[in-house]
DNA sequence: CTGAAAGCGCTAACAC
DNA sequence: GTGTTAGCGCTTTCAG
């Protein structure tokens, strides 16, 4: 192991104390520019690196933002963590990232990492409303996306989201525009997610006239144990002729079923896109949100909040667009 | 801003030196087990959460592991992510995660971000072979996945990495067998990867009896920007009735490109699978990386390495599976 | 412009 | 069993 070099190596090699390498380092206005230069050359020379660690301790300030989110493997929170990544980078923060799988408990211990890593900022996609937030945070900063605690357990924080009622209502009056008669739901496990993707259906229905039926509003399982289960039961049962997927791990899962199923014209929705759903043999219709503004919004208000922890608690909502799918037929090659 | 509970705060409160809660928190076996309780259940009312960064100062140790990757949106590296981060967790680490997209310069940041962190070990998904990573890693314990830079380059390092050469073999094997008469080959644009599956495609031609054609190997630009030309150039201009994308960002370039050629028939082949191939209209055949195993192990040996410094580097090769997706024709909507 | 000294929060000897 | 003390590497007054 070849001996540390610390600022103390430096300022010895240098024949100055610690106090002015730290001041060249930091780009002090206050030293002169040839001892600067010297520092500088000399640290690099030494293979020098500042220990961040002492240095956060020190200033009390870290530039770490915790990231905690279900599942980077869902293709939403993999495009999320993208978008804070740059977002950070840029802003110069650096990313502590966590996956809970919807566990409240790996939640828990996540909140509490980051509050021993001492990050500057938390974002959450929050596994569920069971947590005491403003206890468990104390005063650091965070905000939450795409998931929203009901709002008495997040009083002191900012909510990022996309405009569920909006962008179902949407999405299902352009499913309806296409010649869906019964369009079932299958619906997120998400509770508040949920309600309001729930809404919008039902906003569409009414504008449409058309009554709604409970039995084919169904919810998937947190783990989607049961998606392919109800994929049949409301298009093979319940003869709906639509079925729109509440999230894009549903979609997921209705996709795979579909095909043991044998039927054609179905009318798909998914609220929310993804990039080869362009391949997909069959049309699908989505209601696309904005993830990359998500994640840079979270970002930034929470940098915002960081430098004034005393700004108000706001909820963002962003707009999703609807999107179809379509493959023209001459594209397929059934071989 | 709550005034903020630290070591010494509780220490008072409980009447006790910190060296006592010190001792309580972290379950020293020799404190009274009454006063262990008092104090833990003391500190949990304070909200007191141990400072992480003052401890590794101290102990000259962190849980903290680097990952650097090119982009978490590439849905290799978001696999690999996710294996990294629950074996990590496993071991009592975290994942600290910078995206370099290929650029050599933030590769080199992010490394000595790392290093300012005082990460214990570092993954990197190398950019290029142009840094000198010894000497820009020091004693710092690092592992390679995925790319490998000449071995000079990182001769103290341990690689885990697929079997490239085979399990392009392998692919082509299957293409050919499939019935695909002239493969043209849409290579990587990393260097040392490029080179082994342009190996492992020749190896299969020689089996087969086919000469090579150097018209019909190509390279991808790191960018992927010639991919749609070049899948052109390929299918239309070169004749080639079958396709191998060397990895997976390139296969979806080609998927992209495919409807505006109006072919039929062609055999695709991609190194590295992705899930939803299985609802492609056409056939594809892949060689399946085990991913999952790759971040694992990489993980492993670097803890190993973190523990051990002295180990001997090793290259791991581990090896990918064919995989043919194929749609029955009833499956396929044209609506 | 530079140095001396204090201290961030914690743990590890070493006392008692 | 518990307290005292020192010090990890750094920045920041305060002197000069």
């Amino acid at each position: 192991m070849a001996p540390k070099v610390t600022i103390k190596t430096v300022a010895a090699q240098a024949g100055v104390s610690e106090a002015t390498v730290s001041r060249a380092l930091n780009d002090s206005p206050q030293v002169k520019p040839a001892t600067r230069r010297r520092i500088r050359q000399l640290a690099q020379d030494l293979g020098y690196h500042p220990n961040g660690l002492a240095r956060s301790i020190r200033t009390q300030r870290t530039n770490t933002l915790g990231v905690i989110i279900p599942d980077i493997l869902n293709n939403f929170f993999t495009k999320i963590s993208r978008a804070i990544e740059d977002t950070a980078a840029q802003a110069g923060y650096n990313v502590l990232l966590v996956n809970t799988d919807e566990h409240l408990d790996r939640e828990a211990d996540a909140i509490d990492l980051m509050l021993e890593k001492q990050a500057a900022g938390i974002i959450i996609a929050s596994a569920g409303d069971a947590t005491d937030y403003a206890t468990r945070l104390g005063t650091t900063p965070a905000v939450f996306v795409d998931r929203m605690p009901p709002a008495q357990l997040v009083p002191h924080f900012d909510r990022i989201l996309v405009d569920n009622i909006r962008g179902t209502q949407e999405l299902v009056s352009e499913m309806l525009a296409q010649g869906a008669q019964r369009i079932g739901i299958l619906n997120s496990a998400v509770s508040t997610t949920a309600t309001e993707r729930l809404t919008g259906y039902h906003q569409a229905l009414k504008r449409a006239g058309i009554a709604f039926d409970p039995a084919i509003e169904v919810a998937a399982r947190s783990d989607n144990s049961n998606v392919a289960q109800m994929t049949r039961q409301l298009l093979v049962n319940q003869q709906c002729d639509g079925l729109l997927a509440a999230d894009n791990t549903i979609a997921n899962g209705v996709l795979r079923k579909l095909p043991d199923l044998h039927l054609h014209g179905v009318h798909l929705g998914s609220f929310d896109d993804q990039d080869w759903f362009d391949f997909l043999p069959q049309p699908i219709v989505t209601a696309k949100q904005p993830i990359a503004a998500i994640g840079q919004t979270a970002v930034e208000r929470l940098i915002a909040r960081i430098n004034e922890p005393t700004l108000a608690p706001e909820e963002f909502r962003l707009t999703a667009q609807i999107i179809t799918h379509r493959l023209t037929a001459d594209q397929v090659q059934t071989d």
